[in-house]
Parts: structure tokens; sequence; C-alpha cells
DNA sequence: TATTGGATCGCC
DNA sequence: GCGATCCAATAG
């Protein structure tokens, strides 16, 4: 059995439309105390520079833009719509606001744990979106701005991913001209997708 | 200090 | 299709 180890940062400070793609397939790991929760990465979406209206970022460096505008390869973690979180990696270069939101993930590691967390038997129903894999996996506002390459919240090496599709992203109508960015990827087929 | 609205979800 | 629920971002 391999030996699991966070991916380096490298792999974060890339153009975010490589990471967001390079990112289907890899697993996705948070450790609480000796319980390993998991899942790999089945859908996600890249959130591009200053000018990307369907980002945060696009309103400047706030106190809550802020791990977007950091060094690569950390957690940005924001409540959504006052009761869920929505999980992203930050990417490229730090002062370039930049992440990847995590859509969907097929559950892997402690799946009855994340039965308990979620309130629902059905495995598809886990962790297909981005408020219910946090759930899930216990991610919550204590990991914003954590380091995914030095800390029990990290991404790994997973499987092959299937054939990668891409479309536009998910409820960021609001976005204008940027809301049909092609930005959203995903493992075609996949039957842990989000609605 | 007050108002607004959202990178969602689950139920009607 | 719609309400829940709360906080950051704005406006005043």
């Amino acid at each position: 059995m391999r030996k699991s180890s966070p991916l380096p940062r490298e792999f974060y400070a890339q153009d975010t439309l490589e990471v967001a793609r390079s990112l289907i397939g890899k697993l996705l790991v948070h450790r609480i105390e000796n319980l390993i929760l998991s899942g790999f990465i089945v859908e996600a979406e890249a959130y591009v520079g200053p000018d990307d209206r369907a980002s945060h970022a696009s309103r400047g460096l706030t106190r809550r833009t802020a791990p977007m505008f950091g060094p690569p390869g950390f957690a940005y973690v924001y409540l959504i719509y006052g009761m869920y979180y929505c999980f992203n990696v930050v990417t490229e270069k730090e002062g370039y606001p930049a992440a990847v939101l995590i859509r969907s993930l097929e559950p892997h590691q402690g799946i009855i744990e994340m039965r308990e967390k979620r309130k629902v038997t059905s495995i598809k129903e886990l962790t297909n979106g981005p408020g219910k894999l946090c759930q899930a996996l216990g991610i919550t506002k204590d990991m914003n701005g954590r380091d995914l390459c030095s800390s029990d919240l990290w991404i790994e090496e997973g499987r092959e991913p299937g054939k990668i599709g891409q479309g536009i992203r998910i409820g960021v109508h609001y976005a204008r001209e940027w809301k049909d960015k092609p930005w959203r990827f995903f493992e075609t087929g996949s039957e842990y997708l989000s609605r």
C-alpha cells in the first residue's frame, strides 16, 4: 500500500483551470484524531482572478476573501446561505485571487460516520454537493486558511478518473458575462455529481 | 447602525 | 418552486 501524502504546493501554484481539471479523481481527506473521512473528487469549479464576477474576489481584498489572495495550497472555507459551508483550495501565486470550489465527492473512507453527520443513509446523497460534502467530512469555518500541505485536511493522489466533462458553473446567475464560462469540471457519468 | 443578498439544500 | 438562516459587504 502506497504511503499517503499531501499533494505538494507546486500542484496548487499552477493555472487554476489546470488545477480544477487535475483535481478530478484526487482524494480529499480529513483526519479527525484517529478517524479518516475521505472521498474522490468528481466535480470542481474554478474561480479565477480579480475580474471574475462569479468570484468573491471580484469585490477586492476583504476580511472574508483574504485567503483567496494568499499563497496556494491553503483552504478557503466560507458560510453560504447562513447554514452551509463551501470548501475551496487556493491556487496560483500569492497576490492573485483564485481558487477551486470542490463541488462533489465519491465517498471513500468513513462512510458510516458520514451517514451520521449527514443524517441520510443513501451513499449517493452523502457528498453530492459543496455544502453536503463539508457536512459529511466535518469541514467548518475552523478550516478556513488551513495549510493543505501540512495539516489534518489535505488532498492526495487518488485514482485514475474516467472521462472528464466541462460545463458552466452552477449558481452564479448574477455574474453577468462571467456566468457562462465553462469552468466546471466533472467526471462524466459519475453517480455522485451535484444536482 | 441598518439593509441586502448569497459559489445551497431539502422539503412543499 | 420556495423558505431557512446568518454574516460579510455595502450603504447611510
